[in-house]
DNA sequence: GCGGCGCGTGTAACCGTTTCCACGAACTCT
DNA sequence: AGAGTTCGTGGAAACGGTTACACGCGCCGC
């Protein structure tokens, strides 16, 4: 067994707990001579604090609960990675929780995290933000992820799925076309919601209401090969097409292709996401890049900031603006 | 704030801290009626217990430490997925650690875990198991994944590279190549090691040791481009593409076409770890698929086994064998 | 030469749980 | 009816650290 505790270490060298507890964390007064015998008894034993016990008693864990939704794709191992290259920065760790899609399991996830984080970042395209003020243990500050909307009770940071819609479209406009179809994400995802919003407001304000057309679709390469055939038989002909998401507008532009319609002439195409696979496809797809990384890496600055001071805690808003990727599928020559 | 502990719960229900423990986690011998209170008494101070003293107290903290070498891409995040989708199986948590490559940090992120995890998943393809054995805190039961080499002292499991390399060259020269180019991995990483050595023996064993020329990689996008170039200018002509990882395979496929080499006539390319973009592309890319997430998953399992029966924690070595799949870049219509 | 101060150290309380053990009351069994 | 068992409960000791407080000591300044 492993046991050799604090109290082995200050034995071995003849002092008290408390001196050993010192010496360690270099505190503030404990002879040179002291410290160095503690700190070779600890070597000789093999020491390694016990860090649950070591939280209990400081009131504090230097750990970060995160709890995310799923843990599929690049898209939630880029928000990872941001969260993670801030927190490695600050020294702190990492408590890792996926709540499987459910309500109830995510209420749990949050539960389970009392007494071992000192704070939660949340990402919750499903639940809305008044679940979390009911459910979050009461002092554990949060930062919500791109939540359906803030109810002002914590701080938020959100992809700016709006804006990004609406350049998406100007930008589609600018090429020249004149009649555009969205393909949508699934209703009720926060997200998808957002960006169909930003897709009718720039229409109608661009090109006027009857310009544009929906198409349902539910982000999955299935629904982009759906919408592809319905685009096929409009008339007058598409044009222009916005797709929630790369993995649809490239399941989409594939079958276009098949249908005769060809990326960038016969129709331009953009995305939302930047995934990486978008730029390897043929024709490249132009996209509403997000740099998930930063969003994961702001969250948890923006969480440190309002846990080491108390009083910052109005629940701001914080916006991440995609940035428009014009590559060649949405590129015209003329 | 938050505060509110089994003490205030147990003082409402009018009853000690004892019962209430008791009640709470519904053990034996409590009356129904003290029962009943201690809940009401919970619900009503919205009482969440804290996770950090109880695995103190109960020298067990029901989650299990992973320490990996990167959180980048889906290779990662298609591991944590089958970690996670075990541990949740298992009402286990998860503490997630980046080495961010050095040994030292490795190290240190071991020792982080020491008091707050009941065992650890460790990838390490840059550090030997020798190492851990030295910086693991002693009864800290764990499972090496993917290592440079089993010393014999912890369970491993890991990928079978050797094998996966020499079906993906023999898939080549039944395709008809006659001089393979292997882009490989970083040097000293064990993944790349291992997939190299594979490559040179089949190439030896079944077209002769010159057949087969070395691309120096890293497994990023940027080294499979240049690796791209050195193959265009390669005389005699390259008619095969072995890729370390299908990072570089994608890319390298890209720049190859850029070039005027198009897959798979002009050259038959196949990746190693089948990432889902792969099939995306076009050509889309044959590979070495691995499944990961099962990987992850068996992983756990095999860390739970060990942690549960004493006895049984002999240093095993699973291997987990990549699968050929076979797609239009490396299918020849000849 | 004596009071006060600063410094290093030790004692003990504490963090929030769980759980061992003792204790009384209410049973059952002769 | 008295002795032996349950059975529910409470007190208190863990778990492994940190830290407030007290204490003894040597030093300084008057």
């Amino acid at each position: 067994m492993s046991a050799v505790t604090i109290r082995d270490v200050a034995r071995r060298a003849a002092v008290s707990v408390a001196s050993a507890s010192r010496a360690l964390n270099n505190h503030a007064s404990v002879t040179p001579a002291t410290r160095q015998r503690v700190i070779e008894a600890a070597r000789a034993l093999d020491y390694v604090p016990h860090l649950g016990a070591r939280s209990l008693s400081r009131g504090r864990s230097n750990t970060i609960g995160v709890v995310l939704p799923d843990l599929f794709g690049e898209f939630f191992s880029e928000i990872i990675r941001g969260i993670d290259r801030a927190a490695h920065r600050r020294g702190l760790q990492l408590l890792l929780s996926n709540m499987h899609g459910s309500a109830e399991e995510t209420e749990l996830a949050i539960r389970a995290m009392r007494g071992r984080v000192d704070g939660l970042l949340v990402m919750s395209p499903q639940v809305d933000a008044e679940f979390l003020g009911r459910n979050l243990p009461k002092g554990l500050p949060a930062i919500v992820m791109n939540a359906a909307a803030s109810d002002g009770t914590h701080p938020t940071i959100a992809i700016d799925n709006l804006a990004g819609a609406r350049e998406a479209v100007a930008h589609l406009v600018a090429q020249g076309c004149k009649r555009i179809a969205h393909v949508t994400g699934p209703q009720g995802n926060a997200d998808a919601d957002a960006r169909r919003a930003g897709f009718r407001a720039a229409v109608t304000e661009l090109l006027g209401a009857d310009a544009g057309i929906e198409i349902e679709g539910d982000f999955s390469e299935a629904s982009g090969i759906d919408a592809a055939w319905q685009i096929i038989s409009q008339r007058p002909h598409i044009d222009g097409v916005f797709a929630a998401n790369d993995m649809m507008a490239v399941a989409c532009m594939a079958t276009l292709a098949e249908g005769g319609m060809r990326a960038p002439d016969d129709v331009a195409i953009i995305g939302f996401d930047g995934v990486p696979i978008a730029q390897y496809v043929t024709p490249a797809l132009s996209t509403m890049a997000l740099n998930l990384a930063e969003l994961g890496e702001r969250a948890l600055e923006k969480l440190v900031a309002i846990t080491e001071s108390e009083d910052a805690a109005e629940a701001t808003t914080e916006m991440l603006k995609p940035e428009l990727v014009i590559r060649a599928s949405s590129r015209r020559h003329a």
